[in-house]
DNA sequence: CACTATTTGATTGCGTACAACTCAATTGGG
DNA sequence: CCCAATTGAGTTGTACGCAATCAAATAGTG
């Protein structure tokens, strides 16, 4: 026995699994505001940073790099939810700003947390345990 | 204050940063293989279904759909891993079988769990605390 | 037995992820 | 000041993940 390649011992593969239940649970809610899970993240950073942020501060939020986020970028410009300026003391900079459409999506927004939280059956006792766990393996992996 | 809308308080967010992770951690293991982490996935449950398995009792145990696995298992047979064969009795059914150096591979793959474990940093007690956490978890959001 | 509903797998199209690369703008060392 | 190195954004190619759709085969029903 002592068979160490089998899934249901694997964290990997119950995050793996998790993370597309969760993306899944959000579709529906996302749908009515025609947004991806991507975009909802982008969309939770740019409500945090008013005054706008560039492609690389953006990729450092959400751990993501230009080759996901211009294409994603273009596809949320031509939905007219945010729009990009490019700097002028330093043109390699591109800022990104939410539109006025962007800001008010904030509000049909609001609900889906606490959706969300319902959805995992957890105590928030339980939950913030959960979410501190997580947080020191991130700690321990990313170095 | 008290906005919900914040990469830092939410669940979801996380586990889709740990995923993300975990993966680019798997990834240069994997390329030894010369296999992707889904591909991994797959081996792995190949290596466990000896007498071969269908392409939807394969996707029962990976939850994915035929969307995704047909054209990764296709890839894979290029690769001279599985072969599919079609069965007789039901010819809707294709069965998926290790071939010779798929069966070989596992050799090649037995340290991966090991070093993975290792990287995570956690003792093994608070590994399966937390498995437990996201098994029931699991269990919560699959209904 | 004929007809319909269901099952199984494949295909298509879209949206991520990410490695590898290009290119322009900026910076820093000499 | 000049040139090499760095930085920031974008492009290309490959591989998922999944919704929607389709075709073939089987099962079920009257």
């Amino acid at each position: 026995m002592s068979n160490n390649l089998q899934l249901e011992k694997q964290l990997c593969f119950r995050l793996y699994s998790l993370n597309k239940l969760m993306c899944r649970l959000y579709a529906p809610l996302l749908k009515e505001l025609a947004l991806t899970y991507p975009q909802y993240l982008v969309m939770m950073v740019l409500w945090q940073y008013r005054q706008g942020i560039s492609v690389k501060d953006l990729g450092g939020q959400l751990d993501l790099d230009s080759g996901t986020l211009s294409p994603l970028l273009k596809r949320m410009e031509k939905q007219a939810l945010i729009k990009r300026e490019r700097q002028t003391k330093d043109e390699r900079i591109v800022l990104i700003k939410l539109t006025q459409a962007g800001i008010d999506l904030q509000q049909s927004a609001e609900h889906i947390p606490a959706k969300m939280f319902a959805v995992t059956g957890l105590s928030a006792e339980k939950l913030q345990a959960l979410n501190l766990t997580l947080d020191q393996l991130i700690e321990n992996i990313a170095n």
